[in-house]
DNA sequence: ACACAATATCGCCATTTGGCAATATTGCAA
DNA sequence: TTGCAATATTGCCAAATGGCGATATTGTGT
């Protein structure tokens, strides 16, 4: 079915929120479970404002939960249906990735 | 396995690509086969130059192919993967917004 | 060569956005 | 209350981006 202009927006925004380094390594390190903003902090080596902005956009767009406890908040998944996008994004990068290996002459290797 | 910060970028590049309405009405269109420019600017209801703009970013990420046809450049869809996403996408939307009718006590449409 | 149609590109402007430093909030403990 | 640690927010700036009108390019026909 045709998407309408306000639909397309809203899916618009939802990649939006994917379309950004920072916010894909947040997402991948809370892959393994729930952390809290001081661990995402030393994980991926931002600053600790930009990973609060970061996860509030990514909470604002409802890709992860908030959760506080006692003087941390910690962050997790809600939508495990990103890393399915993530996977099939990553499968065309490595289809392109082997042409252009092939192109140059590289050894194929073999998809089993 | 985690991705490398080069691999992110990579990976936001190509969300990005999608999370711009117009990009996405000219894929929608696409889906139902290759079209010239022209026919793309009156479907969508665009300015030429914008249509134009956003068919060079789709190509520019490899989800659209480019073809000279006489005078006309065709454009058709590159990765047919691009749909698979925008399906998972929207099945997030749908979800979230039974939620909210719910919520708002609206007749539960029950999942079959 | 010319004129014309289809598409691409350019310069401009307004908006958005990521990172930064600084500051404000929140919760705990003494 | 006071102090401290964790997190959020604010103001700022620079870079990126979408849409616009105007113009350049490309291909076709005569």
């Amino acid at each position: 079915m045709a998407l309408d202009r306000d639909s397309l927006e809203a899916v618009a925004r939802l990649f939006g929120a994917l379309a950004e380094p920072t916010r894909l390594a947040l997402l991948q390190e809370l892959k393994g479970g729930p952390l809290a903003v001081g661990e995402l902090v030393e994980r991926i080596g931002a600053k600790q404002a930009n990973v609060s902005k970061q996860l509030g956009a990514l909470h604002a767009a409802g890709l992860v939960g908030r959760a506080r406890d006692g003087n941390l908040v910690r962050y997790s998944v809600a939508e495990p249906m990103i890393f399915e996008l993530c996977e099939l994004v990553c499968g065309k990068l490595r289809r392109d990735a082997e042409r252009q290996l092939a192109a140059l002459g590289g050894t194929a290797k073999r998809r089993r």
